[in-house]
DNA sequence: TGTTGCCTACCTACTAGTAGGAAGTTAAGT
DNA sequence: ACTTAACTTCCTACTAGTAGGTAGGCAACA
């Protein structure tokens, strides 16, 4: 139940996406104090910094990408269908418009002024999708579901850009059908032909 | 030379940098001040509100961009060669750092708090540089060079949102040669076969 | 004489962050 | 059962600093 959602993890939600909305920079105490209802104050309780605030949202984020990721193993098994469920999830996810942006991708853009504390998670974000991109293609290529034109960890980075260069597709043409036009031929193009 | 380079040019010069840095948010007439040695009054005398001084360099931007596909198209006339040379631009920005980010790129991401007309600017460069890309890889099919899974369009959004995700890449890990890495494969696999 | 470019000085609104206290909760100690 | 102490959550009230923006003046120049 929402209801049941403690205050930290509240700020933490509108914080999300706030960022997601306007990155590092683009959201402040006031903004989440208004939200929630709550004063500015009470949020310093909970989280004393920013930078404090943001590395515990993309701490939070990785894990529940982590969780993700590894219940999506347990449902789906063919690797060709693990990338099609990724892939739906953020499909969805921008339609409905519920996360139209992954949190670590707005927040690589401001890489250079970020806490340091906040980029070195980025940086372990990027380095875990793109290791678990990587391990997805792999397997597919063992059992011939795949053909790789490249090793895997190249193909898993060309993935990768593929799908956040979809999103701020989407977003600037204001059109969220783009994302699963730029990313379907992209995954096709790794099925064996 | 630079000496010559004009105030406001000047201005709009530190202020692409430091949008490439940090977006819309990520800078201040004060780091803009600090950065020319000027007073923040003298940067209001030429561009009175921040959202007039963003959508100049905007507009400044997509005509270099302009200017730059055009000279390229008298310098270079066939179509394989003008991607490769589209990308390879792009590739020694990042590498020697001196625009480590395209300008609409950045601002894109952060699109749903942007001022209307900064917002409109940026969609507009985002279908220019499509149409281009388009116009390109059609006239690359025409002549049998290229040799496209679909329509030149769609190919054209492809191609982009992997230029842009291989720039977010690259900055995310901190690598510049990423970019070329996620870039090129997706040119080769243009060429006809 | 008016225009351009820059200045000093200032304004209001907002930024992250702090100090200190009120209210309620929990868990012993008696 | 009653008290006390420690802890949590949230509050009001405040700070220093920064945000974008304005008013008015001065000097160079057309």
């Amino acid at each position: 139940m929402k209801s049941t959602a403690s205050t930290s993890e509240k700020i933490l939600d509108i914080a999300q996406s706030l960022i997601v909305a306007g990155g590092y920079n683009g959201f402040s105490y006031a903004d989440i104090s208004a939200a929630i209802g709550i004063r500015k104050a009470s949020i310093h309780h909970h989280f004393p910094t920013k930078a404090e605030l943001v590395s515990a949202l993309v701490d939070r984020y990785r894990q529940q990408t982590e969780a993700g990721l590894k219940s999506l193993h347990e449902r789906i098994s063919d690797p060709a269908g693990q990338l099609q469920a990724y892939v739906n999830y953020w499909h969805s996810c921008i339609g409905d418009a519920s996360m139209p942006f992954c949190v670590c991708a707005m927040l690589a853009g401001e890489m250079q002024m970020l806490p340091e504390e906040v980029a070195s998670q980025v940086r372990a974000h990027f380095h875990g999708l793109a290791a678990w991109l990587a391990s997805v293609l792999r397997s597919g290529a063992e059992n011939g579901l795949f053909r790789l034109d490249k090793p895997p960890e190249e193909e898993a980075h060309m993935l990768m850009a593929s799908v956040h260069g979809a999103m701020l597709s989407a977003r600037a043409f204001g059109d969220p059908g783009l994302f699963i036009l730029i990313v379907a031929p992209q995954i096709d193009r790794l099925r064996a032909r």
